[in-house]
DNA sequence: TATAGCAGTTACCCTTGAGTAACTAATTAC
DNA sequence: GTAATTAGTTACTCAAGGGTAACTGCTATA
């Protein structure tokens, strides 16, 4: 009994370090967005379209932070600035590919049914 | 292009629709608590080592009407109550490996090495 | 008679997440 | 000369998420 709760606690040390990165509204639309190639401000901005330009901007210096993407200046004129994922970021690949799924399945079963709204 | 931009649209709905129901400090946390067998109120709190009843309580309850969780009243003395996973519940699965499991690699690659704090 | 465990509830507070609107500076096109 | 595009920033506001502490009613045990 003692082996499952310290399998227990790690597992909840483990998947608080991944929310910790993934939390929120707007990072996952973000890493999503970038997987479709790399993107300028404005491009990820209309992509999402409901994204305010703060909360774009917020949102992709702390993906920075945490190694998730990378930014690119080019000096060209007008400036432009590309975002990518780093190796990191790709890395969430296949939770991203279940969390998609998941929604998927999820909407098939809850929301069609309006069992919730 | 158009397709590739439906198909960014499409991923971004399913990634909101999980989002929504796995959004938040508690709710992960609760559900893999509960994939060690159902639980009574008090053994998820001991689990948790730091989640307040209230908290607990609110999020057994958004749990339980996502049809996530289901809950049992047992007719005891005194009375026991027993939370488990519904077959959506139990769903999450595969999800939540490869949270856990990004979680656990993220770690190796950013804690440990001090490149965040 | 008092304490502990069962499963929560209630009131209060404070911080954070997120939204809105207006603004920056540089350049190009009309 | 004015508008549009580039990539953001700043100030202000509000609602939600979450924390703390105290409390409920019931029963069993010491």
């Amino acid at each position: 009994m003692k082996e499952k709760e310290q399998l227990c606690k790690f597992k909840l040390m483990a998947s608080r370090d991944a929310l910790e990165v993934i939390q929120g509204k707007w990072r996952i639309p973000i890493i999503i967005s970038l997987t479709y190639g790399n993107k300028r401000f404005g491009e990820i901005q209309r992509d999402i379209a409901d994204i305010s330009p703060k909360m774009l901007s917020q949102e992709l210096k702390a993906l920075e932070e945490y190694k998730i993407i990378s930014r690119t200046l080019y000096d060209s004129m007008p400036i432009t600035v590309e975002y990518s994922l780093t190796t990191l970021g790709q890395s969430l690949n296949s939770l991203l590919d279940e969390l998609l799924n998941w929604g998927i399945y999820f909407r098939k079963e809850i929301v069609n049914k309006n069992v919730v709204q």
